[in-house]
DNA sequence: AAGTGGTCTAGACCACTCC
DNA sequence: GAGTGGTCTAGACCACTTC
């Protein structure tokens, strides 16, 4: 029987605190160093006990000014309506503000992306790409990806109506044929795009939309998991 | 502009030659030693490098035996009935024989919960909370709690039938009001249900039955992230 | 300038796996 | 028993924040 890791008992023993109360959310922790000596231990052992707190989503770190407990964020609800089953911002008055802008243009073109090309039926693997991304108080937020017919490829997009509204203006009646959520943990591309750190969490929402029975368009929206909930109300 | 770190150039160069398969799923990545040596650093060096493909989820470490490229697993995909509104194993035949065992009975009682009871349209905080598990092959895969009024803590329990299962028994004709999901970093009670480490993604579905317009239950599920995805399909 | 976290080297011993 | 990852100490210097 392995005793516990000197550093571990450190980590369990601030978490305590921070469930407790007796942290406050906000609240700087101790410097490494003088967890350290609190411990009697090396501070790079205090350091890991900060690694795995970070790491577990408790705390947060700020280099050169010191190590915070996180705020319980509270997370923007973004309404998936059941019946249009299209995306709408709401629940929370300010969202459609900050969705108001629109979707920020990333990039668009020609890809080779079998998966998304064996969903919408085509022959071949190649599909028209176009990324975009949603900001909320400048914060990335949402990105997504939507995997078009290449025969679409002259896809006029306004960021202001958006992709599915673009669709729509062309006079396309699309709904969505399936939806998968899952979790993620941020991959090289998240961290980029979305501005989070390695391991942050993230919601995938992956959909197929067709019109009149004909698949139209995948898209797969990757959420800050940390920002986002998607909320469906049946009426 | 601050030179970027050595142990993250090196886990650059091999999350590089993992996506471009150089470095195949399953395969074995270079001893920590091995690659101190070749990079020219210290052994802790090259450790932190793999600290950081595990934490971004593309690598897994065995210990005493070496480190591994994540297979790429086929995550299980539960439907979730836009209809009736209840989960369904299915899609993937064998789910539902790994499903068939039941919901495996955790804990139940009486709990103080202010957010579920204010959902519930409780006067008090106190609910009756029913806590159980999903395994798949053994792995626990879906940690759930049910939240139900006080009135209902004599409520009889069968794994076979499941908590909601039980209740449409007792005759209670109840459908989803909403739904929530979000992706969240595995807490300490996630890694002790779930059996997952520290910075796991956990996937979160979060719902409110009513039955005659009045709430009666209050359900969240907490799923592994990477076992778990949830679909809806609609006709 | 002082305080604090980020990176790195050097070296040691332990725990687990695999043969 | 050899190989490999897990933990820990000791000490150093750098980068960022705060005053």
């Amino acid at each position: 029987m392995p005793r516990e890791a000197r550093y571990r008992a450190i980590a369990r023993e601030l978490g305590r605190r921070i469930d407790s109360g007796d942290l406050p959310p906000g609240s700087r922790l101790p410097t490494e160093e003088a967890l350290a000596e609190q411990y009697g231990v090396h501070r790079l052992t205090a350091r890991q006990a900060m690694v795995e707190l970070r790491t577990s989503g408790l705390v947060e770190t700020r280099h050169g000014s010191g190590s915070y407990v996180r705020p319980l964020q509270r997370k923007l609800e973004v309404t998936v309506d059941p019946v249009t089953r299209l995306h709408r911002p709401g629940v929370i008055d300010e969202l459609a503000v900050h969705f108001a802008s629109g979707e920020e243009f990333r990039s668009a073109g020609l890809r080779q992306d079998p998966g998304a090309a064996r969903r919408l039926g085509l022959p071949d693997p190649e599909v028209y790409e176009v990324a975009t991304l949603l900001r909320t108080d400048e914060v990335p937020c949402v990105a997504s990806r939507y995997a078009l017919p290449p025969r679409l490829s002259d896809f006029a997009y306004d960021p202001a109506e958006g992709v599915l509204g673009a669709l729509g203006r062309l006079g396309y009646d699309y709904r969505y044929r399936s939806h998968t959520v899952s979790a993620d943990i941020a991959g090289p591309v998240d961290q980029e795009v979305l501005q989070v750190e390695p391991g942050a969490a993230v919601l995938v929402r992956e959909g197929l939309l067709v019109c009149d029975g004909e698949p139209l368009c995948h898209v797969v929206r990757r959420c800050r998991g940390d920002l986002v909930a998607l909320t469906t109300r049946y009426e």
